[in-house]
RNA sequence: GCCCCCAUCGUCUAGGGGCCUAGGACACCACCCUUUCAAGGUGGCGACACGGGUUCGAAUCCCGUUGGGGGUACCA
């Protein structure tokens, strides 16, 4: 372990773990991983989050299910910052102590006014030189001395801010709580971070947070703004108009190995690491190969078919036990109690080509579980209404209730109804139709003949006669 | 308003002066395979925002324009 090496994550929580977020994170766990350092997990607990304990409980379990295990050695956390508290306050008397940083007791109301009767923007630092003490309302303030910040960036380069577009911002609110600006610093001083790894929203916050640093006596971090994601309108992703919520894509059957794989490749590519020029690559491959560096400077759009893509690759590379297992609480919530998990693992093999999430497995074979199978009334319409489909159900129903019960599978059922298709001159994609919507009562779904030997050989005929009767009246 | 960031196919990206008639992935289209739908295979469509420089040579460097995004609270 290289004890100088501490990548923090500070989330804070709100409900639900935003995907923005789950990609910070895995990019700190990548770089504290590969270069033996330590991932810090820090929880901004506002009041309302405390009054919640699930909250955070939500943020150790959405890291974990993105495998940042709380439990490796290179995990340390969660903390929070509330249990910070005191030195954050006593950071801030340190900076009025030391001059750089002094009291004022105008109001958020009398800054505005006195700005917009001097037509200057902002706070001016109009008490600057008033020597003012601490007392009841007083508000701390950083005083920003002249010149300019550098910021030095791993991902950007070098970022320079002029101080004088920056106001004496505020440290230490009236009522003494100091604010998060201050609160982060001093957090960070004092769990000593050397890398400070996040979205790009803050780096306009982090000359202000530079200053802080120096001011307090320290050496600031490695920053690295990683660029944000975005949505189809190129606004940074939101909780109310988004799908943001890291649970949602879980509880959908996204696949966690997909997902990270996916969150990954925006804003940055594996390069060498991927051999083959795709984009699926392991997390032990993303973990060797990531590097700040050769993060990108731009928003990525966060595309939810390409994750769907993504997901199918994984799907499709499971085992048949693993995609039963992981698939069964999908099954649980969607058919019927008791569902035959034998019958499940027999089409399953068949289903998985066809999987983009794992919730989309009930709806493939849902009527191997159900007494009668749901009808779509289109699909009906389109295939039942030739004049073949009738004397075709006809002919298949006998000649499949001729089958011995040892001869039911499919290879011999897809052979006797080419016999049967001949008879009427069809082809089998045409004369399969009539025999799916009767059993499965849709056009599309999982390969027929290996269904219905799943379905076995009372039940398929049963279904083909109540679909003749249909067809009669 | 002010400050900061960004700009290669529809999308995610490769590219760091000649290897670029710009490569890959997702999406899309066509064909093949085929038991419907998928999956798989093959092929196709498709981009360096614009204008100036610098240079023998620019997607790559510089400046400007335009366009996008973010920030700017006694919010976190």
């Amino acid at each position: 372990m290289n004890d100088s090496l501490r990548y923090r994550f500070a989330p804070s929580p709100t409900g639900f773990f935003h995907v923005g977020g789950a990609r910070t994170a895995l990019m700190n766990w990548a770089l504290a991983r590969s270069q033996g350092g330590t991932f810090v997990l820090r929880i901004e607990d506002t009041d309302e989050a405390r009054n919640r304990p699930e909250w955070t409980d939500g943020i150790v379990s959405a890291l974990a299910w993105l495998g940042i295990d709380a439990d490796d050695p290179h995990f340390e956390g969660p903390l929070f910052q509330s249990h910070f508290a005191g030195e954050h306050v006593a950071a801030a008397e340190r900076l009025f102590a030391s001059g750089h940083a002094y009291y004022c007791e105008m109001t958020p109301d009398e800054i505005q006014e006195r700005a917009k009767a001097e037509g200057v923007n902002g706070y001016q630092g109009w008490s600057r030189e008033l020597g003012l003490g601490p007392g009841p309302g007083r508000a701390m303030r950083f005083r920003v001395p002249e010149g300019q910040t550098v910021v030095a960036d791993l991902v950007r380069g070098e970022v320079t801010f002029d101080h004088a577009v920056i106001e004496d911002f505020v440290l230490v609110r009236g009522n003494g709580a100091p604010v998060f600006l201050l609160a982060n610093v001093v957090d960070d001083v004092t769990m000593r971070i050397s890398h400070v790894v996040r979205a790009e929203e803050h780096l306009p916050n982090t000359p202000k947070q530079q200053m802080i640093w120096e001011a307090l006596g320290h050496e600031p971090p490695v920053w690295a703004h990683v660029p944000v994601l975005v949505n189809e309108q190129r606004k940074k992703l939101s909780k109310r108009r988004d799908k943001v919520a890291l649970e949602m894509y879980r509880d959908e059957g996204y696949l966690a190995p997909a997902m990270v794989n996916y969150l990954m490749t925006l804003g940055w590519s594996p390069g060498e690491a991927s051999e083959d020029g795709s984009e699926i690559i392991g997390w032990d491959a993303i973990e060797q190969a990531f590097r700040l560096e050769d993060v990108n400077l731009s928003p990525a759009f966060f595309d939810v078919k390409k994750l769907g893509a993504f997901n199918g690759e994984y799907i499709r590379a499971m085992s048949i036990d693993d995609l039963v297992d992981a698939c069964a609480p999908f099954l649980d919530a969607a058919l019927p109690e008791g569902w035959d998990r034998g019958r499940f693992e027999a089409m399953a093999p068949h289903i998985q080509p066809r999987l983009v999430t794992l919730a989309d497995a009930p709806g493939l074979i849902d009527f191997l579980f159900t007494d009668d199978p749901v009808i779509d009334e289109e699909s009906w319409d389109k295939t039942m209404t030739s004049e073949f489909s009738a004397p075709l159900l006809a002919d298949a129903v006998a000649s499949y209730a001729s089958f011995a019960v040892g001869d039911w599978n499919a290879d011999q059922l897809k052979a006797t109804l080419e016999d049967v298709m001949h008879r009427f001159g069809l082809k089998l994609g045409k004369a399969q139709a009539p025999l799916r919507v009767a059993v499965t009562g849709r056009t599309v779904g999982p390969p027929l003949f290996e269904a219905l030997e799943v379905l076995g050989r009372n039940e398929t005929l049963r279904r083909l006669q109540v679909a003749l009767d249909r067809l009669a009246a």
